[in-house]
DNA sequence: GTCAACAGAATTTTCGAAAATAACAAATCT
DNA sequence: AGATTTGTTATTTTCGAAAATTCTGTTGAC
């Protein structure tokens, strides 16, 4: 591994988690020192993140942590359900056995950690899993720009419930793992209207719990 | 402008026009002296353009042309249709006068250089125009994904039509200046369902266009 | 008191060379 | 003869410094 892709994977994973919040000026010396490397690599997993959107780029005055904005919370939320409804039809059509079984085994995965959490389990394995899960539905449908642009939104999507996931205790009274398992249920049935239909209601609700956080803590 | 987006630019304009051909690779040493520039700007620019799927990297063997295939072909305008269907629902019920006449100033501006076309018109400007019409089209819609997503698939389905571009003669019979004027007419009329069924028989045709060709030329 | 111009500092961008790695050819051994 | 190792070359990757640019704080004029 290079260590451009090291560097690519460092920078990226901490935007995402948020350890490098948004708005945040990205100063090469800074970074340097932070991941102990020269430019050269930096700049290199920088452009290649500017291009996702995860970072902002201004020539000759650097790079900043893309910002967050409800607006655009809400815009990748709709289109994810565009996108993964036509997926998730396809993927119901097309999967295999392999499918279904790399469905049936994310979903369990999912379940262990989900079932830890109370008792301090890694909240990022959680986060792990639960897009494991996600990507394992639609992964037989067929298309590699449908996948594709299922990452880019996800990746998008997942900064926003960094703060939902932190926050243990406020779960808003949903059943995650009942949502996730009445999904399953029906994809695996083959009933492409129920499985669009609770994906998309699923989808909705957290844009709402989403919105709901934010509104709160600003 | 700086080095990096020049080359950045430069890249991109000649792995879409064909100047570099599908699957060539790209070697620092001949870049640099073609490009005449360092290194540096040239990784960025291949960094960002790898992130679009223009050029593919392997680490420590350096850059190549992404291929084309006709399964990515269909797989990207498939999306295509999918998600312009969407984006011009929503320019249609959003569009104001700015939008609306933004459609009639492009689609005149592509009439003007479609008539240019047999007296050896610059078939570029021909092609820059084009995306500039379908870009009016959906410019209102609202979602600054639904737009980064249509420039992508823009972007990846005008690698494919190139050879028919520069192929003067073979128009396979088409008015493409008919098509373009039918979708106007019909979304400045706000006839939703009309306009999303002719931009996608538009497309469709595009396809078999862009299929046929390759069955032939390989 | 406000604005413009100017120096100095901070930062990014670019280059050229050194280091690291892979591909290739030749030689040695079984 | 075939396979494995060794050395050479070609190429990418990384670094550190130089160049270019922007930002900041100060000075001077109006």
């Amino acid at each position: 591994m290079t260590l451009a892709e090291k560097a690519y994977a460092a920078l990226r994973h901490d935007i995402i988690r948020g350890e490098l919040p948004p708005g945040k000026p990205l100063r090469m010396a800074d970074l340097s020192t932070r991941y102990d490397m020269g430019f050269s690599p930096l700049r290199e997993a920088l452009n290649r993140l500017q291009a996702e959107r995860l970072v902002e780029a201004v020539a000759l005055r650097g790079f900043t942590v893309a910002p967050l904005s409800l607006a655009e919370m809400e815009d990748a939320l709709r289109l994810r359900i565009l996108i993964e409804s036509e997926a998730l039809r396809s993927a119901i059509l097309l999967g295999g056995d392999d499918w279904a079984s790399g469905i049936v085994a994310a979903l369990y995965a999912l379940k262990l950690q989900v079932d830890r959490r109370s008792e301090g389990g890694d909240v990022w394995e959680l986060e792990t899993r639960h897009h494991a899960f996600h990507r394992a539905l639609l992964v037989a449908c067929g298309s590699v720009w449908m996948l594709e642009f299922f990452e880019r939104l996800y990746t998008a999507t997942e900064r926003y419930r960094i703060p939902i996931l932190l926050d243990q205790g406020a779960e808003s009274g949903r059943d995650i793992h009942a949502e996730h398992a009445a999904i399953a249920e029906a994809v695996l049935a083959r009933r492409a209207d129920d499985a669009v239909a609770l994906l998309a209601a699923h989808y909705t609700q957290t844009a709402q719990a989403i919105a709901a956080k934010m509104a709160v803590t600003g």
